[in-house]
DNA sequence: AGCACA
């Protein structure tokens, strides 16, 4: 039977009992200059996270055999991101780097709007159900508005096998890079120990240097005089929601028999509800909640993200702000 | 992976 959001707990903190529940979050869509430590920020907030690995592996221009356009898009077609992802990595690591270079990562960086596919994160959480509101949350959020990379955020085909090490800090980073294509970055000294997914376990510390050349590198790139800080508060907006807040909320993911009625139980427990209007426009229903204030809005969201209605057929709710707030009646 | 109402 479905859990109601009455005995639901808000704090996403129980452990999974089935083992085999996904936790881990897989990443990609990250710029190539991207930092353990922002992988960790753009996480940490999210119910129920418990820490994340940023993981470089191959070279920095990998190219694999020819494929042909029509080949190309099929697989793109019948694939995940993912499958490709393992696809390219697992066939540019075998020392074909000679062959006829007519698909790079960069092909993928196009197609799917992202800058970079050699550094990929695994972001781990404490059960299954707030891994997946992290990922409604942050999948497809613009990581760099300057660069417009997007992040893609799946499911990862297994959990990281290994607990982070009490020693450690909140992150870890693991290069795989051959020796040969380190020259873009500066971490060529703690190699991986293994072509796993398994943490090297870097300390923090180790980290936090690094984190700092590569910051100051990049800033003076760019104008640090009026750009930064802009683009810094957008960031922060664009990555703390996924979308601009807003007092009305666009509910999705609602079973073909949810109801008003239902629905309205919920939301009318919380301070400054407003109005809800369902509507079904040709499949599923959809729902838009409108609030008093974005807080409430806001609140409404975190708390009742993922929630399974009575109704629910196909997993919690997703609660997203609405593009537009609700007209008055 | 889906955003209307006027």
């Amino acid at each position: 039977m479905a859990r109601s959001p009455y005995e639901y707990d808000p704090y996403y903190l129980q452990p999974d009992q089935d083992r085999n529940l996904i936790n881990t979050l897989f990443v990609s869509g990250l710029p190539d200059d991207v930092k353990a430590r922002e992988i960790h920020n753009l996480f940490r907030r999210r119910a129920g996270f418990d820490y994340c690995q940023l993981k470089y592996t191959g070279r920095g221009n990998q190219v694999i055999k020819h494929l042909s356009f029509f080949f190309r898009e099929s697989f793109y077609f019948l694939f995940g991101f993912r499958e490709i992802y393992s696809f390219v990595t697992t066939h540019c690591n075998k020392g074909q780097e000679h062959e006829a270079p007519t698909w790079g990562i960069g092909d993928i960086g196009e197609r799917l709007p992202m800058s970079g596919a050699e550094v990929v994160a695994f972001a781990t959480f404490l059960n299954h159900q707030s891994a997946i509101a992290a990922m409604h949350a942050l999948n497809g959020v613009k990581f760099d508005p300057q660069a417009g990379s997007v992040l893609h955020i799946e499911l990862a085909r297994s959990n990281s096998r290994r607990k982070r090490k009490p020693g450690s800090g909140p992150y870890v980073v693991i290069d795989n890079r051959t020796k040969a294509s380190a020259n873009t970055q500066e971490t060529s000294s703690d190699d991986g120990d293994s072509d796993t997914e398994e943490p090297s376990g870097a300390e923090d510390a180790d980290a936090s240097n690094k984190d700092e050349l590569k910051t100051a590198k990049s800033d003076t790139v760019q104008d640090p005089e009026n750009s930064v800080p802009a683009a810094n508060e957008q960031l922060e907006r664009t990555i703390d929601e996924g979308a601009q807040a807003c007092s009305t909320l666009f509910i999705a993911n609602l079973g073909p028999n949810c109801t008003e009625y239902e629905l309205k139980q919920v939301l009318s427990e919380y301070p400054g509800f407003n109005m809800l209007k369902i509507r079904a426009k040709g499949g599923m229903p959809v729902a838009f909640a409108d609030f008093e204030q974005v807080e409430q809005a806001t609140k409404v969201m975190t708390d009742l993200q993922s929630c399974l209605l009575p109704s629910s057929d196909r997993g919690g709710m997703h609660i997203e702000y609405a593009r537009s707030k609700m007209r008055k009646p």
